[in-house]
DNA sequence: GTAGCTGCAAATTCTTTGCAGTTGT
DNA sequence: ACAACTGCAAAGAATTTGCAGCTAC
């Protein structure tokens, strides 16, 4: 039986209140201000539970890891901005693609992302970037990507 | 100056003759049979140069390692094989998808993948599986798939 | 001759797992 | 009580990097 403990609800919580997907290092960074002692297992253990029940879903973009969001819109895309590096739901859809494969495939499904910049990040000027959750989340995003270098 | 090396004729050579995107260990075992004692970070060091260069072309899908192919066709896009996990190319593009953006938001590119099965995973019979190709690749990817178990 | 390259091993990053102690029910 | 959960540290997998020796030019 699973049982409520204050981590699981503060990882819970913490995708809940965020309006886009969360890397698991941003979804410690955020539950961590309602249990200071989380550790990042902890995070991934969870994560992966929760996806398993049923309450969350993982969102895979090509070159990134795995961020998480709360399941409910069923079949969407994703939008990364090129400034932020942040990730945002797209609730549209081409609708059916069978027509690109090759002859011979059957297509049963597919994954779209599309590139450009979000509203914080207007393409005119690239030396801007003010809005405060776009500043916050760049620099989660640095530390990110410091990976292999 | 560049130069011009076993390794690297052996890394280009099995990239060039690979009918589909290749990962690095795939690269690894296919340019050894040319060079024995070639090391996997020689094949990462010549990957990452040949990409540079403008030889190679980085492939990323969702949840995936990524993979490497020629460069030479610009922009297409990908299909991936449920049942033998392979990568083929599409070439054919859904066109533009500024209109799928939310508000606000500015569409510079996209990726696409298809899912479903290949002319060799026909959908008909699971327990199929024998095309010579299929059946080789697999086997590598279940190597692959050995990563956080 | 020497700068670029190679193989090996060690380091890094992300994620998972073993374990001993803690806690929800 | 006791199984589920947690934090920590160690293990794993993919990728990168330091270094001493090799090799194309």
């Amino acid at each position: 039986m699973e049982r409520n403990t204050r981590q699981r609800s503060a990882i819970r919580d913490a995708i809940a209140q965020a309006d886009r997907p969360l890397l698991p290092q941003e979804v410690l960074d955020a539950a961590q201000r309602e249990v200071p002692g989380l550790g990042i297992a902890t995070v991934y253990r969870n994560l992966k539970l929760l996806v398993e029940e049923g309450a969350l879903q993982a969102v895979n973009l090509p070159g990134e890891n795995t961020r998480f969001e709360l399941m409910g819109h069923q079949h969407h895309h994703h939008f990364q901005c090129r400034q932020c590096q942040r990730v945002f739901d797209v609730h549209a859809c081409p609708g059916d693609l069978s027509r690109l494969a090759p002859k011979g495939f059957t297509v049963e499904d597919h994954d779209l992302t599309l590139y450009g910049r979000c509203s914080d990040c207007v393409p005119a000027r690239p030396g801007r970037a003010h809005a405060a959750s776009a500043e916050q989340d760049r620099s989660a995003m640095r530390a990110h990507k410091q990976k292999h270098r």
